[in-house]
DNA sequence: GTCTATACATAGATAGAC
DNA sequence: GTCTATCTATGTATAGAC
């Protein structure tokens, strides 16, 4: 899938690369339906966890951001969001995953913004979240695909902006 | 392609939509590659004439902000991403006109963000370029998947934020 | 330009032997 | 569970008539 494209995954495809036969594919998951969610799933569970782990660390914010910045995660999005385009029921799991996202971060924002200093009335908690995701995604695409060093340029500001962040956090914890 | 996804873009599939043979379309686009490289020129051309009006507008970034959130865009946007994963001549056009408008971008950035009142050592043009598509993108793919209304709130919460840099650039441009 | 006919690869999925 | 054999649909692409 991350090598040549959600396309290319076929029971015929999977199998060969298993050293099985096409139709066992099909004993394990009956449709390639069943296939796709069962690969989204096994994601799924582990990076919620690691949401969580990364909002209650010491630096929440840097640590949601460097996990938001994995690579193979974001093309393994890229493609899943593709698929999930005409597979409604790969559409369905992909949207449910997206909410208990959205809500994780949505419910601890609040108290995180107000420790580093964020006006919540002029950043709200829905928005900060969206930003996160939206432009790390957006930079791990154009790093990924190597279109020029203006990505990275821009990863390196956003990890100086959110250290600085850290620092005031934690300055205003401990006083 | 934005129905069923680029897998669903074949020869045959578009042959049946315009109401010709399958072998014309080849006669047209000799490779698939062809085709997609000639969707994404046609593409690609006005998108940047439009950006390029929207930096000069009255309202720069907020009118820049509407040109990313349009839903067509971001869509076909998904789709050439996942079909360039695996067409590296593709690739390499999605590339060359990335680099076009991140280029058109950092190029106006610094005077604009220095009239918003923004330091451009704590938000360097390239990163509040790469902020501006990628959050974009984000609630947009959200809001069409339609998996909850936080993409909307937060979408709305983006429109008042630029609203008021708006009005502060309209105040230090005319005191 | 546009068509029919066709070559050839690969797809999803099932039947049934072992 | 795992296999072989197979059905049927669809894909890219070309040859050659009109």
């Amino acid at each position: 899938m991350l090598e040549d494209g959600y396309a290319a995954v076929s029971s015929r495809s999977v199998a060969a690369r298993v050293g099985i036969n096409a139709p066992l594919v099909h004993y394990y998951f009956p449709t390639l339906d069943d296939l796709f969610i069962a690969v989204l799933e096994r994601r799924a569970g582990p990076n919620v966890d690691r949401l969580t782990d990364a909002l209650d660390s010491d630096q929440p914010l840097l640590t949601w951001w460097k996990l938001a910045s994995n690579r193979r995660g974001a093309a393994l999005f890229v493609e899943l969001m593709a698929a999930a385009n005409h597979r409604p029921l790969l559409k369905a799991e992909v949207g449910q995953v997206a909410q208990r996202v959205r809500k994780l971060q949505v419910d601890r924002l609040p108290k995180l913004l107000d420790e580093y200093g964020l006006d919540t009335h002029e950043f709200p908690p829905v928005l900060i979240a969206a930003a996160m995701q939206g432009l790390a995604f957006g930079l791990v695409q154009d790093q990924t695909a190597g279109y020029d060093t203006a990505a990275d340029d821009a990863a390196e500001a956003m990890v100086r902006l959110l250290e600085r962040l850290e620092r005031r956090r934690d300055a205003s914890l401990e006083p």
